[in-house]
DNA sequence: TTGTACGCGTTATCAC
DNA sequence: GTGATAACGCGTACAA
């Protein structure tokens, strides 16, 4: 239980703490002999260095923190595998906390990775969170702070994301070339910025090919499955089945996709889908669900990089906003069957 | 980017650093008023105790650390979730390290949360870690540690499982009773616990139906989806296609089911299917996904239970082993059609 | 080349 | 009821 200290290591070798400390941080003159003695001897003790002390000395910890609303999709989980690649490379540990898609737990991670003396943050805002002052104010004090995907347009720092209105601008482009007329579109939350500019994306689509928009075309339904389904469901007792629609994110798709395949009606023959932020499921499922990818472990990376960058440039930095480029993986889901 | 310390709260309100310690930790004598105004003084300032000292001298850190092998598929971020749920009630954090099924990184993460001080570990074995001397050192010092699922035998400290013996069982009798005779298994990685367990489960309901165990009929494929896929591939091309198989975990037999419908065979009619650790995807694949499920909040909060334990009763506690029970969702995959 | 002493931000133990 | 000070484990300027 008891934790080796530099005193036990220097009390054992009849020499000052200074010197043990010297060793590990060659640095400064030491006589080699002497280096090695105390790094071997350290080795035999289990002796390391207490980061925790050394971070408080140095008032920073060779960590980064990672706050993410949920990691019940594979979205936020494969961003971090890309976080990681580049940290751990680099020496830095990094230390993931997720908000539950709560404005409250998300600023209690916020200030204990801080009171972690983390180098510096990568974050991803919940649904709930309206309120960005704390992060204005970490950012006002010059502390290092990345948001990827979902982002404030109210704070100055460096952002990672993909042009979700360019993205769904495509989708919805892809099944209007299919042939398809009457198209929904089911959208998430309102507030969040990839819910505006997905659901604009669709809107210009629509305007670019002289295709009128309905009034009840746009539906806010959520980010979840059961919240496609609902909505589906909604649809079919009012029975105004579109011809195709494209949703907010895949879930969203899958709901609906359920709800449509539970009362019989065929995919894409009925009703031709296409999703967001391609899950593990699209092209597992049936049939396979035409979608939007996004790069997730380069978002991941790029955000490191950024943030990196940030930590580096001790002060003056410019933030970036970087937009990577997705993918629309067409599949059955969203074919025109002759 | 400068942090407000005490020192800056007893400058500016012309007292001793004690008397603010005091004030936050109302333990000793203080006059209301004072206590009061400092409190609000303070929180004016934006000054909040700095647990890194705090942990350095208490040389606990009301943090708690959680290493698993990975959050790509759902389980543990589900069993996260869990573990979450208990500790923020009792105000501790989660810090979250994934090791990416390295031994390396599993050992590095592990000891970056032990520098963190902090009060205990929750972990998961990567598919690599076979050297668990270590942990043996951890659990020797009285370190508190809980294993789930992926635990050691060599191991003496509290662990949460489910019956994977028991439920592989269960999962291969349901095909027997479908009247599947030729049946064959997809093991996961040798020299895991589970892999081992879930073969038994698998051996013994052949045994107890006396039906005979064909000697090709355990193949030793993996836990990813493409792994099923390459097994598949290579039974498909030998045309030894069994009429049932029960794979280790959901990727497997998911990887199973693509190739088997790749090459027209239809499921369940030609090839019957039954996962375990029931994933996300199950219900929604066609046809939806016979498979076990895992409690995943329930391990979590369990195994969170027993940390909690583990520390409160300083020094003496015994350690336990806690089986979970599973549940086998039974869907259309192994379903004999007439 | 090595040792001494201070400071990082706290809390606990003394005094007063 | 409040203030001074040692200690937690470490790095480093300074002295030796």
């Amino acid at each position: 239980m008891k934790h080796i200290t530099i005193k036990d290591v220097a009390k054992k070798l009849n020499c000052s703490v200074s010197t043990i400390s010297r060793a590990f941080n060659d640095k400064y003159d030491i006589r080699k002999e002497t280096r090695d003695h105390i790094l071997e001897t350290a080795k035999e003790m289990g002796y390391s260095p207490n980061p925790m002390a050394k971070s408080l000395l140095k008032q920073c910890s060779n960590q980064i923190g990672v706050v993410v609303p949920e990691f019940i999709n594979a979205f936020f989980p494969e961003v971090i595998i890309g976080i990681q690649e580049v940290f751990i490379k680099k020496g830095y540990q990094v230390l993931i906390m997720q908000s539950g898609e709560s404005q409250i737990t998300e600023l209690e991670n916020v200030k204990t990775l801080e009171n972690n003396m983390v180098d510096g943050m990568i974050i991803s805002l919940s649904l709930e969170t309206k309120n960005v002052d704390y992060y204005k104010k970490l950012i006002q004090q010059g502390f290092p702070l990345v948001f990827f995907n979902r982002v404030s347009n109210e704070l100055e720092t460096s952002k990672v994301l993909i042009d979700d209105y360019k993205w769904a601008f495509f989708a919805t482009e892809h099944l209007i070339y299919q042939g398809y007329k009457k198209i929904f579109h089911f959208s998430g939350p309102e507030g969040l910025m990839f819910t505006q500019n997905r659901k604009n994306g669709f809107i210009d689509a629509h305007r670019k090919h002289k295709l009128p928009i309905e009034n009840d075309s746009i539906i806010t339904a959520g980010l979840m499955i059961n919240d496609g389904e609902r909505e589906m469901e909604k649809l079919i007792n009012e029975n105004n089945i579109p011809e195709a629609i494209f949703a907010v994110n895949d879930p969203t798709a899958i709901g609906a996709m359920k709800m449509l395949k539970k009362h019989g009606y065929k995919i894409p023959e009925d009703v031709a889908l296409v999703g967001f932020t391609e899950s593990r499921l699209a092209p597992l499922i049936d049939p396979p669900l035409t979608s939007v990818a996004q790069p997730t472990k380069e978002i991941g990376r790029t955000a490191a990089l950024l943030l990196l960058e940030q930590i580096e440039s001790k002060g003056i930095f410019v933030p970036q906003t970087v937009i990577l480029n997705g993918r629309l993986n067409i599949r059955e889901s969203s074919m025109k069957l002759k």
